[in-house]
DNA sequence: AAGGCGATTGCCT
DNA sequence: GGCAATCGCCTTT
């Protein structure tokens, strides 16, 4: 299985949203590989008022501002690391995307903050090259998933732009 | 220097 | 369905 590159993350933030359902994320830890089936993703873009990145670069959003295919990981309420995949068209000067549930060790876990609990990733991850096979954590291209088993929504638990169908699930 | 708030979660009713 | 927990980040003084 191929490890996915730079030409997946340079695209259409959306895109690359829906493109990232069933695909497999690899967290190498020491010698042990935990694999994620992504099965909830999120597209945030710069000109959505609910990006961080739409106020502009700050120190805290500077990595959606950087090179595609890095993370960019925040925390929410204090709590809950988030991880996102910094993705964008060659025209968008930020972006990225939420991974919001997938499937480790069988097992569904859904929402943001669980899954980067499941997964053991934190802020010493931020900015971290994902497409890199020698990274902690990098991306697998997985089967192909059919637009049929690919079900679209608004985002859930945002203030603004709630009408955006940014949202991508993979159906039952 | 300080205040308000959020791309959340889990527990309570 | 409602709300408390909890703190880094951004804005305003």
């Amino acid at each position: 299985m191929k490890i996915l590159s730079k030409d997946f993350f340079q695209r259409d933030t959306v895109q690359v949203a829906r493109d990232l359902i069933g695909k497999k994320l690899i967290r190498k830890i020491n010698n042990q590989i935990i694999t994620c089936i992504i099965t909830e993703t999120e597209a945030y873009t710069h000109d959505d008022p609910a990006s961080h990145c739409y106020i502009g670069k700050t120190q805290r959003n500077i990595a959606m501002f950087g090179p595609v295919g890095h993370a960019y990981i925040y925390i929410s309420y204090g709590i809950h690391f988030c991880f996102n995949i910094v993705s964008r068209d060659l025209q968008s000067p930020a972006g990225g995307v939420l991974i919001r549930a997938g499937i480790v060790d069988n097992q569904i876990i859904t929402g943001p903050g669980n899954l980067t609990k499941a997964l053991s990733i934190n802020k010493s991850h931020y900015g971290l090259n994902l497409i890199d096979e020698s990274s902690e954590i990098y991306i697998l291209d997985g089967l192909q998933v059919e637009n049929s088993q690919v079900q679209i929504t608004p985002r859930i638990g945002i203030s603004k732009a709630k009408d955006k169908p940014w949202r991508f699930l993979l159906k039952k």
